[in-house]
DNA sequence: GTCGAACCTTTCGA
DNA sequence: ATCGAAAGGTTCG
């Protein structure tokens, strides 16, 4: 393995906040290890991070013997080992984290907009939308049908470690690459997955893998906003706007409605997180709850959640918001989250007894001194995340409990 | 266009 | 602890 020193970039937790940005539900594989640094595997690396007040700080890990050409004369292939000739993590860290857009100057104005807004988003700050892999997206959100959040991520990670590349460890963990649309269109993929535990989504996987498979070649990034390229390509203009989208989000959120298992909320979520358009709202529990309870949705015409109301919502927060609604609509969303609703609760002095008592239960114990060490690193750097971490160990916690000693 | 039921399994919360 | 409900929905009739 190739490790990379740390590098660092100057970023307040008002633009980014990982801990909050890398667990709300828009990527389902970022694992956090006990030391507090998220890593996953991406583009045939391991990309590690973590963050303070003042800096992200981010590393690649590049698997070892990985030769870009079939091996030439390994004469002087010195210790290039990998990804050394022209290292393209910075441009990588850049466009993942969508780091481009001022997005304090973006809750400013969908404060301004909207008061709900400016109520609920000083908690929730630093909330920025990932530019995922479309395809990664397309899958995660199959998954995401009537499932939480912890299972979701486990399903992914199921998919890596069965059908994705194996790219090395960390921390003692394999990381695997996400798998190639090809790698889930084999026969067999359907029996497998269900035995997997994936349930009735595990033909809607085999199927849209097929159905991907047999479009011609970069059908789904064809489908990309074009201001919103992946990684190398030029930007170009995205179209005109409207309050029910832009044409190139509307051909898209049709195409993928063609595919397995793919509805409207799905198809807005891979539109927002794995395309690029900015005014898909993907309306879901969470955000018709919002609509309902802070936008005035629910009576009359629009009291049930069909079609037409799915598509009045979205409307709605596109003329309220803008070009970027769906971004906008994460923010709420992830305040809705259960993960995230100590933040909500006002700060009285029973927390911090509650906070233990959460903790002792369920964790093991040995991660206790540990835990609170990441306790006091989160207090330094002035979030509220004690919560969270409990998610996310559980998490992970499930994963590696079922492989050794869960019994105790 | 709208409605209801069925769908797999895990996690959550009373 | 245990058990019903809910979980970032979609499909089918």
């Amino acid at each position: 393995m190739g490790a990379v020193e740390w590098q660092k970039i100057p970023s307040s937790l008002s633009e980014l906040c990982i801990n909050t940005t890398l667990r709300c539900g828009q990527s389902f594989r970022w694992r956090k290890n006990d030391a507090g640094v998220w890593s996953m595997a991406l583009h045939n690396r391991i990309l590690s991070l973590h963050q303070d007040p003042e800096h992200l700080y981010y590393r690649a890990t590049f698997p070892a013997a990985q030769p870009a050409l079939p091996t030439p004369p390994a004469s002087h292939a010195p210790s290039v080992a990998a990804g050394a000739e022209e290292d393209d993590t910075p441009a990588l860290v850049q466009h993942y984290l969508n780091l481009a857009p001022n997005l304090t100057e973006l809750y400013k104005q969908w404060s301004a907009a909207d008061a709900n807004f400016a109520k609920k988003a000083p908690k929730f700050t630093g909330v920025r939308i990932l530019r995922q892999d479309a395809w990664e997206a397309l899958v995660g959100f199959i998954c995401s049908s009537n499932n939480n959040i912890a299972r979701i991520s486990q399903m992914m990670h199921k998919l890596c470690v069965h059908y994705g590349p194996l790219l090395g460890h960390l921390d003692g963990e394999p990381y695997h690459d996400f798998p190639e649309p090809a790698a889930l269109a084999q026969e067999g993929v359907e029996a497998n997955l269900r035995s997997l535990g994936f349930g009735y989504r595990a033909r809607y996987l085999y199927e849209t893998a097929c159905m991907v498979v047999e479009k011609p070649d970069g059908w789904l990034d064809g489908l990309r906003n074009p201001e919103a390229p992946v990684l190398g390509q030029k930007a170009e203009d995205g179209g005109e706007w409207q309050a029910s989208g832009r044409e190139g989000y509307r051909k898209a959120h049709e195409e993928l409605l063609a595919l397995q298992g793919v509805g409207p909320k799905v198809a807005d979520c891979v539109c927002l997180m794995g395309l690029g358009w900015g005014e898909a709202v993907p309306v879901d529990t969470h955000v018709w709850q919002i609509a309902q309870r802070d936008y005035k949705f629910g009576k009359g015409k629009h009291s049930s959640l069909t079609k037409a109301t799915y598509d009045a919502v979205g409307d709605k927060f596109r003329s309220l918001w803008g070009k970027e609604a769906g971004w906008a609509h994460s923010v709420l969303f992830t305040a809705d989250l259960r993960a995230f609703s100590e933040r909500l609760v006002a700060k009285v002095e029973k927390k911090e007894e509650d906070v233990e008592v959460k903790k002792e239960d369920g964790e093991e114990p040995v991660l206790e001194d540990i835990k609170k060490e990441e306790k006091v690193v989160e207090k330094r750097i002035k979030r509220e995340d004690e919560d969270g971490e409990k998610d996310v160990l559980a998490v992970e916690g499930t994963v590696r409990r079922s492989k050794r000693a869960r019994k105790g």
